[in-house]
DNA sequence: AGGACGCATCCCTTTAAAATGATATCCTGC
DNA sequence: GCAGGATATCATTTTAAAGGGATGCGTCCT
């Protein structure tokens, strides 16, 4: 099926795009602007933490080209600019499901691992 | 499509899930493995890392479910645990790389951000 | 039994990223 | 131009994870 070896740049690229989805907050708000474009105050509240520190997960999102922003107003406006993240996101919940578990008590990547 | 919005435990959950596929030796790893199974030697001069450090990325696999072991005399083999996991690695190259370029130019998340 | 090999684990250092709070910037309406 | 709301950025501390190296444990061989 997949008989393309990893090379060391994709490898690097392809972490890094994994890497920025490795966050709940990120994630969460990828989930979110999959439903519609939001206002940056919408994130705030639907994510409920503070307002710097989801603008910074939007600029990590922003500057790794996950998202797209339209200033409307007073308001910047948040819409997802990736095509088949949905299915992406898809595909890991399906595949994650047999050890959800696991993911779900492994809080530490390291020793300390449950 | 989704309609389910992201739960906070699912989120965490996912996040750690991508977290996991977040490094490039680790990548590596699951890449070598969907070829087939491998022992640790194999993987250490495949990935051209220590061996310590291959072990503990193993070790991350292993205890996530992404992996799973068998004892053959000496060596230890290494297969995948883990369904669908290909079709992910897939789309997810396809999905990034609109973005590639960003991704591998940026090497830290956070600020000096490229 | 003892030595060599293959692998895992532990300790320590370094680096990356998350969290937090203060501050700056941009826009709008007056 | 000024006030206020909405968002971004900065500086700092804290935490997570990567890297490196020594050591321990199990298995095979003789």
């Amino acid at each position: 099926m997949n008989s393309t070896l990893l090379a060391p740049v994709e490898a690097a690229a392809a972490a890094r795009f994994f890497r920025v989805l490795g966050d709940p907050t990120r994630l969460k708000i990828l989930n979110l602007l999959s439903e519609g474009e939001q206002t940056v105050g919408d994130l705030v509240t639907a994510v409920a933490q503070s307002q710097p520190r989801v603008s910074t997960h939007l600029a990590c999102l922003r500057h790794c080209g996950f998202v797209a922003t339209e200033r409307k107003g007073k308001e910047i406006v948040y819409r997802l600019a990736l095509e088949g993240l949905d299915a992406i996101l898809d595909r890991a919940l399906g595949a994650m499901r047999p050890i959800s578990e696991r993911l779900a008590t492994c809080t530490r990547i390291g020793p300390e691992w449950v």
